[in-house]
DNA sequence: ATTATCTATAGATCTATAGATAATGC
DNA sequence: ATTATCTATAGATCTATAGATAATGC
């Protein structure tokens, strides 16, 4: 409690922007909101992170990367295909419902600064390459096999990420609109859990 | 040209306020710059409006009303459910095609305020309730033929909504980081829209 | 000595309004 | 006379920095 605070301002500083940014967006925080909630003065975030822009970075590039993550979590599973894809579909839901409010970040900030991702853009793109490959070659199998229609990885991907993503999106919005209480609103969530896995493998159907 | 920008600066104002806060947002957009991009100066946007806020609530209504519409277009059809259904899945995203933005508008802004809605949250419920209505009836119909399996109006909605708006949502942010050129944009979305019925129909079956 | 924290402030916005002037409708 | 438009400005931010003081590590 009291202990990290003493011994990490820094890291309070990091925390109340990331808590900030989450909540109302880049340009909606200010540095003096952060320090109030970091419990110190403006000038100092100042001071560790020198402009507001490079303490947004710090916070946006790990968001980023965990939001992503589970695209290329590239678990050797030798799992059969569907209960990898299942696994997949999960744990991408699973890390959303851990990091609510990143979705609106990332898409509020891209949106308006789509050159934010710039620097990211190689990184991001070797790490997941080999991932991508190896999933595609799983599913072009299946599909040589007859298992399933015809479809591409992009597609595949573009749908688990529209579901899981739209489901927070607006499920955030939504229950803070209807102030639907904490458990109604888990079991909706865990309802389309449900649902989007049932989607998706469906959408492998001809 | 001209002739309208004479005529009507009150009406150049919302345009060019539409414009920017569509690319930036409520709070990254400034009356100064409205002003600027309308062509007057700033005080006359706030002689006409008001305040930033009251300008940006004549433009959200609108654009939000436009965005829910093809889900409550009556259209008194007779068309089968399936049909009917398509219908909706492509007029939805035919609309969002023409506006491609206001996605981005209306998250960015329930996010940071939900209480925006709040003014509209009682016309819309009752205006949409009866296509609702009409809508569930024909789906439980076909449940009970067996055609379907067994799944409510509001997930099947849910499913629509998330395919369609993350399609733009993100699909605006690619193609502005990749400088896709148009013709391939246009294809892939086209592409995506097929995608998205044969999905939201697959997702019907058992 | 060095690093962390504070106070104070410059300079750049930005919103909203007051009050002057120009345009328009009788 | 009324309505549209402009100039000027008050007052409230907000970011970033300079320079003072307090805390910490040798």
């Amino acid at each position: 409690m009291e202990n990290d605070d003493i011994k990490n301002m820094e890291q309070s500083i990091l925390e109340a922007a990331e808590k900030l940014f989450l909540d109302k967006g880049f340009s909606m925080t200010s540095t003096t909101e952060i320090a109030r909630e970091a419990g110190c003065n403006q000038a100092l975030v100042h001071y560790y992170y020198r402009t507001k822009d490079k303490l947004f970075e710090a916070i946006f590039e790990r968001k980023f990367r965990k939001f992503v993550e589970p695209f290329l979590n590239t678990i050797q599973s030798d799992l059969p295909f569907e209960k990898h894809l299942i696994y997949l579909i999960e744990s991408h839901f699973d890390l959303i419902k851990e990091n609510p409010k990143v979705p609106f970040l990332l898409f509020n900030e891209l949106w308006i600064n789509p050159s934010r991702l710039e620097p990211l853009r190689m990184k991001l793109a070797l790490e997941h390459q080999a991932y991508f490959e190896k999933l595609d070659k799983e599913l072009q199998k299946e599909i040589k096999k007859g298992n399933y229609r015809n479809i591409s990885i992009i597609d595949l991907m573009m749908t688990i990420f529209s579901l899981n993503v739209t489901l927070f999106l607006a499920g955030q919005i939504l229950q803070e609109m209807t102030k639907m209480d904490e458990d109604t609103y888990n079991a909706f969530l865990l309802h389309r859990k449900k649902e989007n896995v049932l989607i998706v493998l469906n959408s492998l159907q001809a």
